[in-house]
DNA sequence: ACCTGAACACCGTTCAAGT
DNA sequence: ACCTGAACACCGTTCAAGT
């Protein structure tokens, strides 16, 4: 479903109803459900994320398994960003049409040539896989992109900002005054966090491996 | 409210509208906006996040940095598999109540002695906390709890297994048929992994960190 | 000024009436 | 047997009527 995968990207996900995509495709609310084959809404859902996981598989992976994973983890974050409604259905539906199986694959083949048990390898991949979806999670609550329904996103931050100093100027939270943590982060610091931990990350299970066994110089 | 939390333990996030806990609460649903003081629904939302958020803040934090962030990344694991709805609003609230802010002084706090950069450290925090997240996900999203709302879960279980035994067979995908990684996961499974990548984590964040500076043993 | 019930503008889905 | 429009059982929120 093209059209239901734009207007979330436009809109968010609440605008995505049968009702909604049938009016936009000049169709009756009914036909939907045969026109794409669904017997309830969320499978619509699951065709969604199975259309977007197209995006997520690389036309090369690099042989190296380093940067085989490096390049994996950057675009799931660009494609996570890109359609960021995602991130509401984290959750809710499992990666499992055919694009989703090509991603898989993919993935499993970054680790293809390093001799090592399956499960490791398996937990690896979803240790990879997990902490870009959390980073994105994070990365789109503090753009807020979702948030501004009532007010813009300027109006939110404002509330945030005065509502939280008041907190904080309240209790007795030392760490937190001194880092001016809850200061909402930047796009810059977002991507610098992201790619830092990545790189802990990658050099944790990097010691995991016995370097013998790799591929990599 | 209370009530709202556990009315979306029991059945999922669906089940928390405004109509329902007037019902709950023998109350008319207009009269929910002004007892709950909120505007709009949204904010309920943020509500019970920060109710729960309660449960993050450990009694005792270890001195030790690693042990500490372990023990919080294992809290949070648990408090957001207990309150599985949690992960639906993930991109949408921020952590921002009373509770939020007590729990990001703790974690701040798990940090408080290492000598670092304060960009550096906030990383190190940000890098645990999204892969706690994004590992939850996965494991809410493969236990299927959120899934059987029309069929059980071990009917929706047998139709992806089937429907993705069909996709395999039909296509050229080495890897996912050698390991047959498409089975489902077990609890056990989901564990290990999420205590894999922890270590790994860990690790790497050790290593970038000057061994000198930490008070650990 | 405050409260509140009816009303409005939506939902997903059922189901019977029509072909 | 298939399609489809009306109807049902819900939503969140507005707003005017009542106090």
């Amino acid at each position: 479903m093209t059209s239901a995968v734009s207007l979330a990207d436009r809109e968010g996900l609440r605008a995505v109803s049968i009702r909604r995509i049938a009016t936009d495709l000049a169709a009756r609310p009914m036909s939907i459900y045969s026109f794409a084959a669904i017997e309830h809404k969320d499978e619509l859902f699951d065709l969604m994320i199975d259309e977007v996981s197209a995006e997520l598989v690389l036309p090369e992976l690099p042989q190296n398994w380093r940067e085989a994973l490096h390049a994996i983890a950057l675009r799931l974050r660009s494609v996570l960003l890109r359609h960021a409604w995602w991130i509401d259905l984290i959750g809710r539906n499992v990666l499992i049409g055919p694009n989703g199986i090509r991603y898989r694959e993919q993935t499993l083949a970054a680790l293809g040539d390093v001799q090592i048990d399956d499960t490791l390898k398996l937990a690896m991949l979803v240790a990879v896989e997990t902490y870009v979806v959390g980073q994105t999670a994070f990365a789109i609550d503090e753009q807020g992109a979702t948030h501004g329904e009532g007010r813009t996103h300027e109006q939110w931050q404002l509330a945030r900002e005065s509502y939280q100093r008041a907190l904080i100027e309240a209790g007795n939270f030392p760490h937190i005054a001194r880092l001016e943590a809850f200061q909402p982060t930047s796009p810059e610091d977002r991507d610098r966090f992201f790619t830092l931990g990545l790189e802990w990350l990658l050099a944790g299970i990097s010691t995991a491996l016995d370097p013998a066994t790799t591929t990599g110089p």
